[in-house]
DNA sequence: GTTTAATTGTGAATTCTATCACAATCTATT
DNA sequence: AATAGATTGTGATAGAATTCACAATTAAAC
């Protein structure tokens, strides 16, 4: 019986990337079909995680054999959405924002990078590795009609809240923060916060407080 | 009753740098008290978690009043750990590693960047921003003379696992991993894994997922 | 002082996730 | 075509995390 797609667990979706990762490793190897006893070791899972992740999308794997590779890539491919092109833009031109903007990985996973806001006026109105740079006040502007979906938040930390308050404004759905700046958001959007200093501290945390 | 730190929950302690982060924040702001209530909202979670959370480590709050807020700061500070200096090295001095080492937010946060590993002869032997760039060959002898603790990982995907492998066989017990590349490690390590494209992905699932 | 309002800390209930364990079924071999 | 071995899909179970709900306590107002 296939998970209608409302009850699919948060955090099988957020294995279904890493499983992807792992199908294309194992074509690249040469591999046509794989289990999920494999797919598990490779990303510390177990099997039965694996099959049951798998199983919320449909019945994909023949007993006795494991799953077929190439068929599991299409299939994850439309399920999460890379199957079309997003558009995104990239808000904060410093050294970060940079790197996130010459990132090859995002174009070839059809997350094309079409534009790049900053307030520094030695920038704006320029390009950046071929992308068109604007000013921050162009938000809506450009926003409505390059017909954004997605943003990248990597302006500096006293810019952070009101940065993300006006992309969430301008109506853009999906958004990346990696900023420490945190704001709420309403249900219908969807907003992934990376912090460095937060995954060092929990790292720190670790550290100490384990017998060793 | 204060739990001990063996049955800390695991999202708990994630969620303790937001805390942290909220309580310095309302510092600035002239706060001298914040409740639970103003917590949670600052940052999208539950006032019963906030208390439930916080009391895991004591029972640090007033009741009729709130949480003591520079009190909370040093008592989060050490339960984290950042009462003292980390050491950090950075792996891959590309557009990613540069930006992290650049970044100052860490050795505010006491995560002191001490060396950067590269394999390109154009960049080793010199410095980076004051910081010491060596050859990936140097790893196990410059982790040994500098007790290096925490590794950053940003080198490209293909050279990715190999390096990751070689931190671990040096013994350092802290990764954070910026590649998509995922390795099983021993339980008494911490790794933790940010997945730019991964994270793309599932918001793309999510724009595509959510009936709007 | 007394009262009212605010807020904590926490057991109990609920919801969400992961694992177990095994029948069902497919492959591969002979 | 019969058999042995591998592997899936999933109901049942166990485990974790979150929320509820309220007694207990403190602050603040008068």
């Amino acid at each position: 019986m296939v998970n209608t797609l409302r009850t699919i667990p948060l955090f099988t979706v957020e294995r279904l990337s890493i499983y992807l990762r792992t199908f294309r490793e194992s074509l690249v190897e040469g591999m046509d079909f794989i289990s999920s006893t494999e797919i598990g070791k490779r990303n510390d899972f177990t099997a039965a995680q694996v099959r049951k992740d798998l199983s919320c999308f449909g019945n994909f794997g023949i007993k006795g054999k494991g799953y077929n590779i190439s068929e599991l890539i299409n299939t994850l491919e439309t399920i999460l959405g890379l199957d079309r092109e997003w558009k995104v833009a990239i808000f904060g031109l410093g050294k970060l924002g940079g790197a996130l903007a010459s990132y090859k990985g995002l174009k070839n996973a059809r997350f094309n990078v079409v534009a790049i806001f900053d307030v520094d006026p030695k920038k704006v109105d320029k390009t950046y590795k071929n992308i068109p740079v604007y000013h921050s006040d162009m938000l809506k502007k450009v926003v409505r009609e390059k017909k954004i979906q997605i943003a990248i938040v990597a302006v500096p930390t006293d810019s952070a809240k009101a940065t993300i308050q006006r992309i969430l404004d301008a109506g853009i759905e999906g958004i990346l923060n990696f900023t420490e700046a945190r704001v709420p958001y309403p249900d219908e959007y969807i907003m992934k916060n990376i912090n460095l200093a937060g995954e060092l501290e929990s790292i720190s945390y670790y550290l100490i407080h384990s017998d060793r």
